[in-house]
DNA sequence: GATGAATGAGCGTTCATTCAT
DNA sequence: GATGAATGAACGCTCATTCAT
């Protein structure tokens, strides 16, 4: 409302209050880690009264999950654009890593989230099955099939575990380049060298094509 | 063991305590994290009154920060004996890799600890720098270098963002692990999968050895 | 009844959601006792909104007076009714004990209300005075003093203490039926047994002495 | 310690926080009522802190669910003495009567809770079965069980029945006593009168003997 | 050194009440 | 009149840490 900056069109608040509860979440998580963060803070910074918080999530273990949900589906969203665009797993790939990367620069305080927040968040929170990040690994999964059934990567491997071991190269990678400010891995541009050290390794050399 | 003085009258039990104290910090951290686990659940599991840890130890972070540094050594001082009996970095990275990812099976609390924690506390414990962990990577990171000075891996690589990498690599399947008793890995051998991609990838190919 | 307004135009249902809220109210306040029963709660079960309650009651204080209010008044107009049919003390007292008791048959929810919630009411809520519970006290007394203006009940007793005596008799066998399932006293029929017992007690034996 | 007051021999100051916390509940809960008591109230007025209520009491529901095991435990002693000096159903009775309603002098704060807080608890506390309470209430039918035995009393009176009955009529006037300061019942002895009506109305009158 | 009872700051959450629409 | 989203004060409870013994 009053708050609304949005200009031209004056309607479209829908889920503006709680959007902006994540945003404010997601600054303070990535500030303070969840334990740190007091609710209280959150709604400060969102500009609301604590009690609206609990209109919205059910807890602050939900704002938590909601928050990863609401993320990482975008990120899932974006990134299923970007492997639109291309054929070749070598090609995708290439683009994962870098849009994954990049999120240290983009989106900082949702790139400490996840890369500090999401470990613990499957092993203490109850019953929480984080779908979206399944579905995530999933998208690098099929870049991996999707290589193999066009003879671009080696049979040999099992989808799942090479989604898995890119995901934590990179997730550490860009833990990393937050933590220290040290770009250790600038120099050479480190997502180059990462995409071309896995690359070598899972390319169906000599196959047949 | 070192810290086993061992001395002349009565017990001979010096640091025997303080050993114990680690050891329940390291179970009940893994059962319920750091932030779920109670000071007063760790000094019952070892046997102690609640007070005594504070004799030991300077806080609650700090036995966190200890039980790292302890057990991070005791990896660190494994892996040189084990790096020690291997000349070539091919053999050394194999051996690393078995070495880390054999941890979920023979020390799986410390793991758990390892994977989920270790994370948090860089960033959110107050000017702890892990020096035992910052040690961890740069073995593995010699690895490389000597493979590079020995003309077996490629020279256009940062050991340290090579080291990073695979640390990521290795601790995302150790978790994975863990928190899913599916061991999806395990069928192929995850280790031999990782081993294989990251050495094709680090290779000197056509170099000239 | 007396608030029913009825006017001109409409629907001629003024003062039916302030009887709904006053339903729903009785419900919630039975099943979950004043302090566990939410606004909300009664809103829901009265089919109106949250804020609708306060254009009707000053607050949820002011609910539970207004409910006893206006269920005792109810009460008490039946009262008058059944006790009017009769002369003698003997039987106004015996239909008094029998409406009383019949409460827990006929009127559940507010028999509860009533036996759980009208004793702490008069202590904590600030300067309320129950005028129509002490109507309600008031009628037994008057049975008492008629009784013993027609020399049907012993001189010597008081009034305001027998009532007292007799209605704590009830409200606690009330009680009793409500909260245990196990009907003790229906077998031989409690109500019986305590007009009996009180009957026995009251009557002037030997006339007037 | 400091605070302890008792003289003479030193020690035995076992319980005796328990019991000043137990003490500072009676006074909060008379005065304000078990919702409107705040736990650090009752910890300030015990002379402890907050967090030292919980070491002897598992939340403020157990306190008050304590309170009432520990006060009516002790009114069950006292009147198993008082009973044990008397043979006759009548003398008992009367005994009963008068030490019920004395609390009302010698303990208002305890006659508050138990006439008050007792109700609701026995409803709205979850799985709580007031051992102590029935005891209580089995005291008294036993008065009654004994003087039909020995044909003190008319056989046709359900013990379980009277003793509810008598004990209501006792807490109501005790609760009347309690909130108007109105003695009303003090010219005449209301427990004379209430002995007197349930005596005559109990009585076997006419029976063999 | 060892104990463990005591401490008390700190925080997530609830819910009666308000008020702009 | 009716709505219900928003408010924010209030409070029970936890648990790392201390310290007298």
């Amino acid at each position: 409302m009053a708050q609304q900056a949005g200009g031209g069109a004056g309607g479209g608040e829908v889920g503006e209050k709680r959007e902006r509860i994540l945003e404010a979440a997601e600054e303070v998580f990535a500030r303070r880690g969840f334990h740190g963060a007091r609710v209280t803070d959150i709604a400060r910074l969102a500009g609301v009264a604590d009690g609206t918080i609990y209109l919205y999530f059910k807890s602050k273990d939900d704002l938590l999950v909601s928050l990863f949900e609401d993320r990482v589906e975008r990120i899932n969203n974006m990134l299923r654009i970007i492997l639109a665009s291309e054929q070749r797993a070598q090609a995708r790939l290439e683009k994962f890593i870098n849009y994954y990367l990049g999120l240290a620069v983009k989106n900082p305080n949702l790139a400490e989230v996840i890369a500090i927040e999401l470990r613990s968040s499957s092993k203490f929170m109850k019953e929480y099955k984080n779908v979206k990040f399944i579905e995530f690994l999933g998208l690098l999964a099929q870049i991996i099939k999707d290589g193999q059934t066009a003879g671009e990567i080696r049979e040999d491997l099992t989808p799942e575990v090479i989604s898995r071991t890119l995901f934590g190269a990179l997730d550490e990678l860009l833990l990393g380049y937050l933590l220290s400010r040290r770009r250790y891995y600038e120099a050479t541009s480190a997502s180059e060298q990462v995409f071309n050290v896995f690359w070598t390794g899972l390319e169906n050399r000599g196959g047949r094509r």
